[in-house]
Parts: C-alpha cells; sequence; structure tokens
DNA sequence: CAAATGACTTGAT
DNA sequence: GATCAAGCCATTT
C-alpha cells in the first residue's frame, strides 16, 4: 500500500479537487501520466471507497454524467453533494460542466 | 491460465 | 455532430 503510486495519486488529486468543482477520469489519469488509464481511476475510486474518504462525488465522466452514482450508498447521495457544493445536477448530469470542471493538468499544474 | 468486466477516453465512420 | 469500435490496466470468475 506505499507504492500504490497510481491509486495514492488518485486519492491525493480528488481530494485537491476544490469545493465546488469537478473534474473527470480522464483529466486524474492524464495527471497522472496516464490519459488512456482513465477506467483504473474509477477503479481507484471504488477501491477508495473502502479505503478512505475520497470525494469521489467530485468526480465524473467527461460528460458530466454521473456516471458512478450506482456505486454510492443511496441513490440519490451523489447528486445530493455536488448539490449541496453548489452544483447544479439535473438527472444525473451536472449543468455547466464546463464552469465547474476543474482540471488538475492546468489548474493544478 | 484465459476470458470477462468495469465509476472511461479517444479516434474513426 | 452522433454512433461504433477499439484501447487500457487491474481485478474477478
Amino acid at each position: 500500500m506505499e507504492n500504490d503510486n497510481f491509486f495514492e495519486k488518485v486519492y491525493k488529486v480528488a481530494k485537491l479537487i476544490p469545493y465546488g468543482r469537478v473534474t473527470s477520469y480522464g483529466a486524474i489519469a492524464k495527471y497522472l501520466g496516464a490519459a488512456k488509464s482513465a477506467r483504473m481511476v474509477g477503479w481507484a475510486m471504488n477501491a477508495s471507497h473502502n479505503m478512505e474518504e475520497v470525494p469521489a462525488h467530485r468526480v465524473v465522466n467527461r460528460k458530466g454524467l454521473l456516471t458512478g452514482k450506482h456505486h454510492f450508498d443511496g441513490t440519490n447521495l451523489m447528486q445530493q453533494l455536488l448539490e449541496s457544493e453548489g452544483i447544479k445536477v439535473v438527472d444525473y448530469q451536472i449543468q455547466d460542466f464546463q464552469k465547474v470542471y476543474w482540471d488538475p493538468t492546468i489548474e493544478l499544474l
């Protein structure tokens, strides 16, 4: 669990996401140097769900759709959290996605 | 051990 | 611009 560079970085970046902002799996993967391993980011999130408290609700796919919402406890927990941060979510889709989109490769750089 | 799956992305048609 | 196909890597069956 020490050299989980990929997973650890995912957790770190996920925790670095500013309040009221969201990012995509690909963006994180790209920031980690594995742009094409976006799936692993999702996998890391799935694992993190049982390891650490990572704001996975701030991580969505590149369409701004809450694809991972089904993996949360309830059914509307993810949406509730996002709305609680000022993000407008309608039908599992983030509104003004571009506005709340936070790209680590650009903003965190 | 090989095949299938998964919280995705990109590129081609 | 939308849809289809393939790529990626780790975990599971």
